[in-house]
DNA sequence: GCCCGATAAATCGAATGCAATATGGCCTAA
DNA sequence: TTAGGCCATATTGCATTCGATTTATCGGGC
C-alpha cells in the first residue's frame, strides 16, 4: 500500500529540495523545513476549514514519519492555525467572525505600535521609499487596478512594520497575519468603492504622520485604519464569503 | 547539579488551573499538562540560562518518554522560551539587553491596545474595582511595601488587559509576559525610589484616562509607562542583576 | 422500517528502537 | 609540554511499534 516509502533515503538529505533562499546560507534545521512546508500548505488553504488533518496522508506527502509531523502540528496549534482535539487529531481552525474581529484589533494594535516605533527610527530614505510606494498605489487606485493596489498596500504596511526595527514585533505580527491570510480576504476587502476611497484617504494621513514622525498620532491612525479594514472584512465574512471552503 | 529540583508534584495535575473557560468543560488535554509544567519549570528559572536541557533528565522528572517531551520543547521553542540547536538539543534562551528592550516595547504596545479596547468595553463596576486596587496600591506605596505594591500593580495591569475582552490579545500578552517573567526583574524594577514615585504618578494618569474612557490617550500613557519600565529594567540588566542565575 | 448496541477497523497518543551526529577522553607526534 | 587527531560514549532525530480511544459497519430489537 505504500509502494515507495523507501525507509532508506540514502544520505539524500537534500531530497526536501529546499528551494528557499534563506535556507541556503545555513543548514537551516531539517525540520523547521517541515514546519514551514506544513504551515504554508495550510495557510494556502489546501485543507478545508475545520476538516480533520489526515496525518497519514500528510506523512507520505512530506515523505516523513508521523513523529516529526506531529511535532509540527503541535507547533502550528500553538500558533493558532490548527486546533488539537484530544484523541481526535488536529483540525484546521475555523475562524469565527468574533475571532476575526479580535485578530484585526490586535493587528491594528501591533501596526500602531510599529508606526510609533518607526517614527523614532525610520530614516529619510525609508520614508522616501514609502512615499514612492504610496504614489504608486495611488496610481493603481486611479486606474482601479485592485490587484496592483493591494500588492503595494501590503508592501507599505510591511515597510512600516520593518521600520519599527523590532524583530519581536515583526514575528508576532507575522504570526497573526498568517492566521488571517488563511482566509484570503485580501483580494476582497475593498470591493466596495466607497471603502476604497476612504482607505486611500487614510493612507494619505498615514504618510503625513510618518513624514512628521508623529508617533502617537500615527499609532491612532493605523489602529483606526485597521479597524475600518476589520469592519469591511467582518461584514464580508458575514455575507458568507467564506461559507464555501473551496477557492473561488 | 540540580540540588533541589523536586521531581514529585504527585499527580497534582490540576495545579495548573487553566483559568480559561474553553478548557474547563473538558478534561484538559493530557499533554497540554506536560507543556504547562515544562513551561512553568523554565519560567520559574529552574534551569540556568543558556544551559543544555538534557531530554533524558526531564523525561524522568516528568515521568514521560521522550516523544511528548520533544513535542513540548518544539512548542516552547516557537514561544521563544528555548532555542533548538540542530543535533545539539535545546537550550534555555538567554535574553540579551536588546531582546528585553524589544519585548518591553511590544508589551507596551499590547497594553496600550488593551487600554484602548478596555475604554470601549469596560463597565463601571470594573473601573470601580481597578480604582479600589489603585488606592490599595497607593497604600502600599505610602508604606513602602514593595512586595504588596508589585502584587497589586500586576493585578491592575492584568485587569486592564482582561477588560479588553480580546482573548487573542490576552494570549499574545501572556506569551510575552512569560518570556520576561523568566528573568524575575519584577521584584527589582522600581528599586530606585524616584522611579517608584514616577510610576505611581503614571498610574494616576492611567486611572484618570480610564475613568474618562479616553482610549487613545490611555494607549499613549500605557506605552510610555512600559517604556519607563523598560528603561529601568534594561538598566537593571546592564548592571548585571541577572548574571547570577540563582534566585535572590 | 428505524433506532440502538456490539464488534471490527481505523486512528491517535505514547514508548521503544535504531541510525546519525556530537561530545569527551586518550593517544600520538611535534 | 602541548596541539591535533582518533576512538568510545552519550545524545539527538526519526522510524517503527504498541496500547488506547474513537469511528464505522453490521446485526438485533422495537
Amino acid at each position: 500500500m505504500f509502494p515507495v516509502m523507501k525507509p532508506m533515503i540514502p544520505s539524500d538529505a537534500t531530497s526536501k529540495a529546499l528551494s528557499n533562499a534563506d535556507s541556503a546560507r545555513e543548514d537551516l534545521s531539517l525540520h523547521d523545513e517541515i514546519l514551514t512546508r506544513l504551515r504554508d500548505h495550510i495557510v494556502e488553504g489546501n485543507i478545508p476549514d475545520g476538516s480533520r488533518v489526515p496525518e497519514r496522508q500528510l506523512c507520505e506527502m512530506l515523505k516523513i514519519s508521523r513523529t516529526p509531523l506531529r511535532e509540527a502540528l503541535k507547533v502550528l496549534a500553538s500558533e493558532g492555525l490548527v486546533e488539537l482535539l484530544p484523541n481526535r487529531g488536529a483540525r484546521v481552525k475555523q475562524l469565527s467572525e468574533h475571532d476575526l474581529g479580535e485578530l484585526f484589533d490586535v493587528m491594528g494594535g501591533l501596526e500602531g505600535l510599529a508606526g510609533r516605533l518607526a517614527c523614532e527610527r525610520i530614516t529619510d530614505a525609508e520614508i522616501a521609499e514609502i512615499e514612492r510606494l504610496h504614489y504608486e498605489m495611488y496610481g493603481f487606485y486611479l486606474h482601479r487596478d485592485m490587484h496592483g493596489y493591494f500588492h503595494v498596500n501590503q508592501l507599505i504596511h510591511q515597510k512600516i512594520v520593518e521600520a519599527s526595527r523590532n524583530a519581536t514585533l515583526q514575528s508576532s505580527y507575522a504570526n497573526l497575519a498568517g492566521r488571517i491570510r488563511r482566509i484570503r480576504y485580501s483580494a476582497n476587502f475593498a470591493r466596495k468603492r466607497e471603502r476604497w476611497g476612504e482607505a486611500m484617504r487614510e493612507h494619505e494621513t498615514i504618510l503625513d504622520a510618518l513624514r512628521r514622525r508623529a508617533g502617537s498620532e500615527l499609532s491612532d491612525i493605523l489602529f483606526a485604519h485597521l479597524r475600518n479594514k476589520r469592519t469591511a472584512a467582518v461584514e464580508h465574512l458575514a455575507a458568507g464569503a467564506v461559507a464555501a471552503p473551496e477557492p473561488v
